[in-house]
DNA sequence: GTCTATAAGCGGATAGAC
DNA sequence: GTCTATCCGCTTATAGAC
């Protein structure tokens, strides 16, 4: 009989390796290429295997691209719920831009992604709307409870200033790519959450 | 002999016709085709001419684009530059958004433009920094005047103003080319000039 | 630049080595 | 479980005539 303990459930070391090694790769190519034009050829080449290898791990494209922002997302929301509060919220929104601003990849990736999938029959059409949904929900809840602590700005409107510090976000993150010496990502988006609220960002 | 006066030193009448006429069939086909899927001989036979015809104004595709970019972006500072005033100059901002919710081809070939035109290497790079370069010293001279004359709203600085209203607008067309029914260009661009001065928009 | 035909490359699928 | 070799159907890129 068998009378090991029962085996932790771990992820096998060598297989996790590869997996973060694809994803690294396919970070760059899609970063540099876009989704349409990457290719999983050249995400192989990268990490070192084959294109088929690739697909062991995530069976489509698309699985791979969903790994890469996912990864990313999971970590931003986990940041932002865990904070005590609204205004806590904001102020990691302003850490996420800085944080951007030391990933160069990501931005491009993001900002490529986000004009390509803009056709409605774009694979990351759906995800991507879902995506800004959750977004604009996500922050419109922050606003209206800084309302309630009336700790909002003369005039300001949940929704719309929701979707205003998104579009804002986004926006300078294209001017950043095109004049990165120029261009302060974090002062600008600290500055307009500024004039939103009445408490100190 | 001559005795007509010394002509008036002026540009080809009959050049300078076609060429704005191409012009305008360009950004009709482009605005509702796309910049990949308008076709030379579509822009030709609405110009009234064949594609050689084009060809002889704008030798290649991308020029023709570029010239169309530039002409509409000559018509938009002109009809800013010829309102009386700073605060003329934001309202023809928002009609400018108000414009583009009825062109939304337009729109997408500007998002995609902004986005591949990021590379360093895209032959129109060079000409995207200089607009958005033109757009901020432009909204940046605007809002210094409106300071001037004690308009602006408190803690507004005109530099990080400009560069926030270009990228809010900007990031507005995205998510308003994912999700139409729910955003509102107009007076999402609105109440975010809004917060910035203190009269009325 | 467009058109047409051809070549190249893509994501995807399978069989099998280890 | 991990990964290669190889194939398939399809899209896209390319070359040459116009």
């Amino acid at each position: 009989m068998n009378t090991d303990p029962a085996p932790a459930p771990r992820r096998y070391a060598k297989g996790e390796a590869r997996r973060t090694a694809i994803l690294e790769a396919a970070l760059d190519v899609f970063a540099t290429a876009g989704y349409r034009n990457g290719g999983l050829r050249e995400v192989a080449a990268k990490a070192g295997l084959t294109h088929a290898g690739v697909r062991h791990y995530f069976p489509t494209k698309l699985d791979l691209l969903h790994a890469v922002l996912g990864w990313r997302d999971e970590q931003a929301i986990r940041q932002m719920s865990s904070l005590d509060g609204p205004v806590g919220v904001l102020r990691q929104w302003v850490e996420a831009a800085r944080y951007n601003q030391n990933a160069p990849r990501m931005v491009e990736l993001q900002v490529a992604l986000a004009a390509e999938a803009t056709s409605a029959d774009h694979p990351l059409h759906d995800y991507l709307r879902e995506r800004y949904e959750f977004a604009v929900g996500f922050l419109r809840g922050t606003f209206t409870a800084l309302a309630a602590r009336g700790e909002l700005a003369d005039g300001v409107e949940p929704e719309s200033a929701a979707r205003g510090l998104i579009a804002l976000t986004d926006g300078v993150q294209t001017q950043w790519l095109l004049d990165r010496e120029h261009v302060d990502m974090v002062e600008l988006v600290r500055s307009a959450i500024q004039r939103l609220v009445t408490v100190e960002i």
